[in-house]
DNA sequence: CGGAGATAGTTTAGGCTTAAAAGATTTTCC
DNA sequence: GGAAAATCTTTTAAGCCTAAACTATCTCCG
């Protein structure tokens, strides 16, 4: 995350890039831009998190993911959703597990898998979390008024399609 | 990054969330939208910077910062720039230097601080670096046409000015 | 049946990242 | 001048993250 210390004089890529000299491409300055976005809003929730929670952005997302799983999610399930590698859903389940948020069991049918499910404590915890997330992310973005909201949404869907499009060759492979 | 083998079947959390009951605010899926593409970029150009360059996105940027300043900059400045903490540049640094890409030199008028600067061979490869990763990025991006391009980044601008000045108040804190 | 290949999870080595503490130097201001 | 505060950097401890190698299990099909 960003340190709260450097926040003030901060100056991201793309701000940076905008005194450069010019032939750099459009694409390029909108990924910067998309990029700056991304991270300051990822770095304003992760402060968040661990200011009023004493938590950390990865952990919330496993409790999320298993939230709206409740049969629970196997390993595999969750490093699929949260698009990170295997060996790292392994980590996180362990600090959970020993914090008593989440609990590993057998899936029936098939002995490789567990299944990961929140536990009472750990659905408890999440919803106050989610609704504390819901607010921040809500404040973030409550410059925008709902139709750029809209347009904004809309043209990520375009730009997902497209990275999803040109990454997809290496997918097949 | 993103797994390669974890691509065909991956499933984001906005994806995901498509599927949740609903009751989420407009703004948390435009967040999650938002975080999938940024997501999904950078993980593409993590893993064409490691398999043409054999390098990392933070070293990568790190010579993209010494590279616009010539003059060089100080850890400090690179630690703005980049948004990352002192640590981190320290470390970095420290990498790139032993890889020759980079040399430290004293600050002329403050013994505090060190300048850092390309090298030539750092200027060489970076030039190479870099040519790369605007291609990479116009091919992710290459789905939209100019128009969308131009709006979405127009609505980026307005979703990062909304974003700072929600950051604002802890910053003057 | 039984082997080949796929799949689930863990482990390992190494890089990235932070917050916090500590050391060195500079700046401010009385 | 000199104390106090600010700034620059490094160190430390801990968590996050990946790729790759490995074990265990399952599935397919000959």
């Amino acid at each position: 995350m960003i340190p709260g210390d450097l926040l003030p004089a901060m100056v991201d890529a793309e701000t940076a890039l905008a005194h450069a000299p010019p032939g750099h491409k459009d694409e390029l300055r909108l990924w910067l831009r998309l990029l700056t976005c991304a991270t300051l809003i990822e770095g304003g929730i992760r402060a968040r998190l661990r200011r009023d929670f004493d938590t950390t952005l990865p952990r919330f997302d496993l409790l999320a993911a298993l939230d709206r799983a409740p049969a629970g999610l196997t390993l595999g399930d969750v490093s699929r959703r949260m698009m990170v590698s295997n060996g790292n859903v392994t980590g996180l389940a362990t600090r959970l597990e020993a914090e008593g948020l989440i609990e590993r069991r057998a899936c029936p049918g098939d002995r490789r898998a567990q299944l990961l499910r929140l536990t009472a404590k750990g659905r408890r915890e999440f919803a106050r979390q989610s609704a504390a997330h819901e607010g921040w992310v809500a404040e973030l973005l409550g410059g925008l008024d709902a139709a750029e909201r809209a347009a904004l949404f809309r043209l990520l869907g375009q730009a997902k399609a497209s990275v999803r499009a040109a990454l997809a060759p290496e997918e097949a492979a």
